[in-house]
DNA sequence: TACTGAACGATAATATTTATCGTTTATACT
DNA sequence: AGTATAAACGATAAATATTATCGTTCAGTA
């Protein structure tokens, strides 16, 4: 798993260096739970290394994220994105191209439950997306 | 359904004035495919009303949106989320405070396709997002 | 038709992310 | 270990994206 590999084997398995603000930087946000923002990460780091720079912490959140190691919460497409489409729907996206398709409810044949969810999570609708490779990209 | 009722009708609905740059608006919206940004329904409008303001339309997109007339892609948090939780789960969004929530994949009991769907996408993973109301918010 | 609050346009302000660039550091190779 | 080189860093400017402000105009209602 993941986790449980030494950062030194992860860095040398993505082709990037070893440094000292690489290594804090991901022993902080593998403690951090929840969905933290760059500005998040980066307090918690200032406190193990004060004179770090938000950029060093952006440049390596998007290298841990390239490699698989975190994850993002939902694909971040730079700004809001809205659709007209009103039939039952979900999404395709690419995770190379960043494109998103439609893809019909019926299509997707998912299978999903109503009602309450644990922690008595109202349920409206679900948003289901498809990440993968579009044929373009393959 | 929503779009075959009369815009006056929608806006009484949600109690809004029914002007003449929120009803061009709302025709030419209905009219584009795919997943457009602000930006790209802002230069979409300026054809019909060139003196319409930006402000003017990320306004009202903000209000289709939160009157559900559209609905936009995937929630947007404001800025990147990162996460590294490496159980398999997805999360749980609430509508009202946007709070992300995760739910281990079993609890929520979703079955679904692996392989490859319509158009050549070769799938790697579903990333579900539970749109609803959260406790707290009911 | 006149009143009043909502909506508009222009634009300043804020927030988020990326790019630039001079300096420092990790890595590979003597 | 010493050194060359490319990668990474910090500071900060720039680019994007979004929201707030405010004076003016317009839609809904009396």
């Amino acid at each position: 798993m993941i986790s449980s590999k030494p950062f030194r084997e992860l860095c040398q398995e993505n082709g990037i260096a070893v440094t000292h603000q690489r290594q804090v930087l991901y022993e902080v946000m593998k403690t951090m739970h929840g969905h933290p923002s760059p500005e998040e990460v980066y307090a918690r780091v200032k406190k193990k290394i004060p004179a770090i720079s938000l950029a060093t912490v952006y440049k390596n959140i998007h290298l841990f994220v390239e490699s698989g190691v975190f994850r993002e919460v939902s694909m971040h497409h730079g700004s809001l994105r809205v659709e007209m489409n009103d039939e039952a729907h979900h999404h395709m996206v690419c995770s190379k191209c960043k494109a998103i398709t439609d893809i019909g409810e019926k299509e997707l044949g998912l299978v999903s439950k109503k009602g309450k969810l644990p922690g008595g999570f109202l349920v409206e609708r679900y948003a289901v997306d498809v990440i993968g490779i579009c044929a373009k990209c393959q």
